[in-house]
DNA sequence: TTGAAAGCGCTAACAG
DNA sequence: CTGTTAGCGCTTTCAA
């Protein structure tokens, strides 16, 4: 790539100034006549400048680029606040660089270091482990801005944008309790993951609260991903006293089950009943819908870009942490068990 | 964000030598004493150093950051797309700087200057127009790394990573005329956008070697979004003479015209055959499992990396087309239409 | 084999 | 109001 080459010295030759001069005519900073100004600017135009931003980066140390770092760009819910994110910050002549951890601890970490060395603004990161974070630490000590999302990560002073899990997996649960489930299975990704955690504390609150007792046979785990759903779905469900119920933790997993219910012969709700965290698309096209506990997630990305722009602007104030509540949609995939 | 501040220099100094020896020795080039180089690369581990990446770009003129630019990341193919390009190129030491132009190309544009300005290397990039696309003459003109995937760019000279999108169109359309269809609707995107022309042109292609006349009215414009292709699908559908079928040009528009049919109390494929263009994860569990023209989505990003890391690498050879098949998965979806 | 020095493009003290 | 100058951190001649 050949760099174009106009600098802002062509830029200064032209209109017969220095470049300091130049510099705060384009910056409009400082002291210029309006004359010169003008000239200036003018010369700018027609050479077809454009400052380099990498000049002024290692100038200020900051990249006007913000890291965001989610589990995994594929899921729904990671690419819609990726989306809103980047409104936002193109809002404010901000970049947005993604970088997928992957659910993988030593890949965040990497990649947290990589970007450090960009000089890359600020970050918007949801934790692949709740407790490994030494990375997170360190970098939030060293007071680069992060806000977590989704996720938290513990003992890290920053902002953080949640949801109620652990309410709302209890709830979610409560709902299939209600309908006169007793075996509930759940389906939910590896401890480390904070959201993991929350929901499993829901579902067991929930069992608790109605004096049943745990079963940990009938908690799956898995990747989150529809493949590696199925699967686990298909061995909760090959047993004997199968579960009348699943609650899957997210939307991935939850198309994971319906497939691989359907490949099993179950039918939902007459065979198994089932509740998803985290609505999506086609929930609400397959016969019967789906019901879920959705979460908010408009608000989500333009609320933790809000945060981490306030950070840059350089706002001091205690961390924040917000967490939304979830709403329960009720369609159809939920009905009574059938006596056996 | 206080830079950690490490730099060259201090570690030039804990080894005892100067900035000049201490880069040779880190990035193992030109002649390094032995001892020298072990002292300098201990030294530098023991700081903690890690190159800021701006100073080196400043220098070099470019930023390890290859720049994507889909028409929309929350559309799984772009996001599919996405995840394997930030694989491939990590692998090389690149992040990938994801911007969307939501297919406008007043954006495009601006996000185009935006990413030149901050001098990435690189850029892979999905056109939102055909023809309105002097930008991108521009950039390509002046030697920038270009490698369009999903559509072209008439005139641009670069690698592109296409489908055949005509004649998947075509084999769809004629898939749909094998079962007797021949009042077939079709629901695609602006024709400034280069899949929507070629999908189209394949649409016509089949009905005319069929001896169909076209019917201009049996062609619905919609953005792609579930939101606007529902829309897009009632009017097509709110009519008399209704098609007794519908060919939809993205997974996106598919999931629309599911969701729009059903609403209208129309049963696939008793009342409506419909054929998609571009598979998707849930496509196997509606009922029926929709029939879709499948791309091979995950050859697409590697290559596209792959062909810009040539470049990136300097490697001059006549512009690369790859035109990948599609290939009809036969679900569910389509039938002999109802005798009226 | 190593060091000194220049310079990538920009901004900001500081002087005038 | 404008110019001079230094320097951000790095790489790379060139000379020693």
């Amino acid at each position: 790539m050949t760099r174009k080459g106009v600098t802002l010295k062509d830029v200064a030759a032209a209109a017969n100034v220095s470049r300091a001069t130049a510099a705060r005519a384009l910056n409009s900073y400082g002291y210029v006549g309006d004359q010169t100004a003008l000239r200036v600017i003018e010369a700018a135009d027609a050479l077809g400048y454009r400052a380099n931003r990498v000049a002024q980066a290692l100038r200020s140390g900051q990249l006007p680029i913000v890291g965001y770092l989610p589990g995994d760009i594929q899921n729904p819910f990671f690419a819609r606040i990726a989306h809103d994110l980047e409104v936002e910050f193109r809002k404010q002549g901000h970049n947005l660089l993604i970088a997928s951890s992957e659910e993988n601890v030593e890949q965040e970490r990497e990649l947290l270091e990589s970007l450090r060395s960009l000089s890359v603004r600020g970050f918007i990161l949801a934790p692949t482990s709740a407790t490994d974070n030494q990375h997170i630490l360190k970098l939030a000590r060293e007071g680069a801005p992060i806000v977590l999302i989704d996720r938290v990560s513990e003992n890290v002073r920053c902002d953080s944008v949640l949801v109620d899990n652990e309410g709302g997996a209890r709830e979610a649960v409560d709902y299939l309790v209600a309908n006169g489930h007793r075996r509930i299975a759940l389906l939910r990704d590896e401890s480390r993951i904070f959201t993991a955690q929350e929901r499993l504390a829901g579902y067991r609150n929930s069992l608790q609260a109605h004096g049943i007792e745990l079963d940990e046979t009938l908690i799956g785990v898995s990747r989150s991903t529809v493949e590696h759903a199925i699967e686990a779905t298909i061995r909760l469900f090959s047993r004997r006293d199968r579960p009348t119920a699943l609650f899957t933790v997210d939307s991935l997993m939850t198309q994971g089950a319906l497939l691989a219910l359907r490949s099993m012969g179950l039918s939902i709700p007459q065979d198994v009943s089932l509740v998803g965290f985290d609505d999506f698309d086609l929930a609400t096209f397959t016969d019967p819908q789906i019901t879920v506990m959705a979460q908010p997630i408009a608000e989500i990305g333009p609320l933790a870009a809000q945060m981490l722009l306030d950070r840059l602007a350089g706002k001091k104030v205690a961390p924040r942490l917000t967490r939304f509540p979830t709403r329960l949609i009720v369609r159809g995939s939920v009905s009574h068990p059938k006596k056996r």
